[in-house]
DNA sequence: GATGAATGAGGGTTCATTCAT
DNA sequence: AATGAATGAACCCTCATTCAT
């Protein structure tokens, strides 16, 4: 059981996290300073330190969890035998733009590495394996939604529906809607960009067999 | 007539601009120091400043330029009627994506009006115009290229296919490759996506012709 | 009879001592944090703070026994009377120079009164105190040594004599080299030096006696 | 001919050199602060990175010049043939000597090389370079002194002697007396030491001779 | 028109120290 | 007796910007 000094000190660390997704998400990295998260969470610049080793270290610890929360999302969207892999494909996307939108440019930290240096490849590394993770993920989808064999074209169709989606996301991420706004919006248009791209797939795909 | 005066005054005044646009284009705009521009520039940091007003402006004003000489580009191939609707719908792809990436984290700035300021709606209005323009430009290339009416329909098809490319940029503009090499590596890929959008566009078409 | 909990009390306190003593003289004071110590001394750095008023005070509680062992030391080889007088003073200074190379950058502290507070008198006097003793120490040995009375010369002599050890102290307490290596390398220089003083001391005795 | 402008930034210059020169001496290095030397200097502290790349290379363009200076009055005296061998090294002596405490505790800056990194080796090593040129000087006029060869104990007298002024600095470079008083106060007992060692020297070599 | 000098605000980070427990 | 949480002061350094020339 947590003694009170404990429970107040996950508080902090809490809201420091909160304080620093939020104005990341909102600023860009290099455009917030630890005094600003500080003032943010209620607490003074070096208490931050107590808890992350730097603001880099901050920044890790803030886009795994999130990053491993939308995997898991995606996960189980995939395995829902329920649906028609077509329908698995789209809750998929719609998933994961919405999580990005949600976490704004966030995304830009998750998903271009905007803030990795070369040097330290430990933290990168484990957020590029969960990159890659659900990108197999939406490979997977995509191949049992098109019945085909995993080669060289699959790849590059996976390629073609993941430029998709963060082409939306680059596009409506800047946006000052809100979320749930911009999703009702704008889901039947992303909905369609979905099926054009799949049937722009088997297309392809019944092309070459006639060839 | 133009003094000599005058002439040396635009020639340093274009060298801060390129200068600008070059280190801007390579390290993005908050990374780039007045001082670091007015070094390869040749000139004293403080010259800067008698031409534009600050870092800001030096951006607003740097963008337009390098947008309208894209917007050119682009039109000049929609209209070359040697080629198929196809083929100008990639060839535009092309040289959208390869300005795009060779402006790399400018391509943010362009389109994502990421350091716009309220008060000064001017400029910005400006490269809105422009960004619409591209948008309507592509999609009259693409209306040729399905032989389809203005509709709604054609307007959700374009907006797919813009996300598209943008996807294409935001997956690839923060990678440590040159352009060229990028360039020849990807785009069969970025060709299959413009193949696929139409072989998906017209499916759809033949689709809602058959309801 | 002291309690299991006093004990374990000074059993704290003697390792907070033993870990500031061996990092100051080893990184000196300065460079030496709070919690490096506590960390060192396996204990948490607000410890520290029960026994000690500041890192000030740690530092003078810290030079008086080091300086009392020494003081013991030296006594204790002036009082070897199975030596010649100049095997002892030979002794005496190689004693001096270990320890003092051991103490590293502490030296400073204990021999320039670099860190002492204009308030704080009294830890300060019983160094100076200290430092006296030795010093006449010396000048007792050299005095055996040269069997000269007690005047103004033999203090000269005395003080040349101390600079000598100093300098040899100033010119290495800053390398990077162990001690025993140090030592067993520079140990006939040092002697040496020793030699040449006392034959200077006789031959500048004659002298005089000549006049 | 120097403008004004130019004139009041050497002077801004010749300012940040000066404080900084006369706080490090007084403080050390280490605890002097940049701010600490700008307000000294009567300049912002942002000013002080005008001229100077960083604290260090501050510390280092201060100690340099200075360094010379003394190695061309060194030169100088052990270049006066009027002199004899002895009166040049207690010349040499004392020029030292005053110099060393003039520059107080800047004196380990130069000679112990406190503040140097090891990767960065081109400016220790010109200090390094001064450093044993001044050796070797000594060391020369040392050997006149005593008429005898360039062999390993004329080497080993010279470390002596070296470490006989080095002493004599460390032993009265933390005093509060002006230096021209303690030079006064002192200087017999200095010369007393030089002396001595000559007389050390001499008397050793006899000794060897009759072995 | 052009520039070197100068600055205040602010960046990330470390530290000795205090407080509540 | 002992500790983790928290803080303010201070560290070096960089920046965009202004001023006098």
């Amino acid at each position: 059981m947590k003694s009170r000094q404990e429970q107040r000190s996950e508080e902090t660390k809490e809201q420091i996290l909160k304080a620093a997704g939020t104005l990341f998400a909102k600023k860009g990295f290099d455009s917030v300073s630890i005094r600003e998260i500080a003032k943010d969470a209620g607490c003074s610049h070096t208490t931050i330190y107590l808890y992350f080793k730097d603001k880099e270290a901050l920044l890790h610890q803030l886009s795994m969890p999130s990053l491993e929360r939308l995997y898991k999302q995606l996960l189980q969207i995939s395995l829902m035998d329920t649906l028609t892999p077509e329908a698995r494909l789209k809750g998929i996307s719609r998933e994961y733009i919405q999580f990005c939108l949600e976490n704004r440019n966030m995304f830009d930290v998750f998903f271009n590495a905007k803030s990795t240096r070369v040097d330290e490849l430990e933290p990168e590394l484990e957020i590029n394996k969960l990159r890659l993770e659900i990108f197999a993920l939406m490979k997977q989808v995509l191949q049992d939604c098109l019945s085909m064999p995993d080669d060289e074209l699959l790849l590059n169709f996976s390629r073609t529906f993941y430029y998709q989606l963060n082409g939306i996301l680059s596009t409506y991420s800047y946006l000052h809607e809100s979320i749930p706004v911009l999703m009702k919006r704008l889901e039947p248009t992303f909905d369609l960009s979905v099926e054009i791209l799949i049937l722009g797939f088997k297309e392809k795909i019944s092309q070459k067999g006639n060839e």
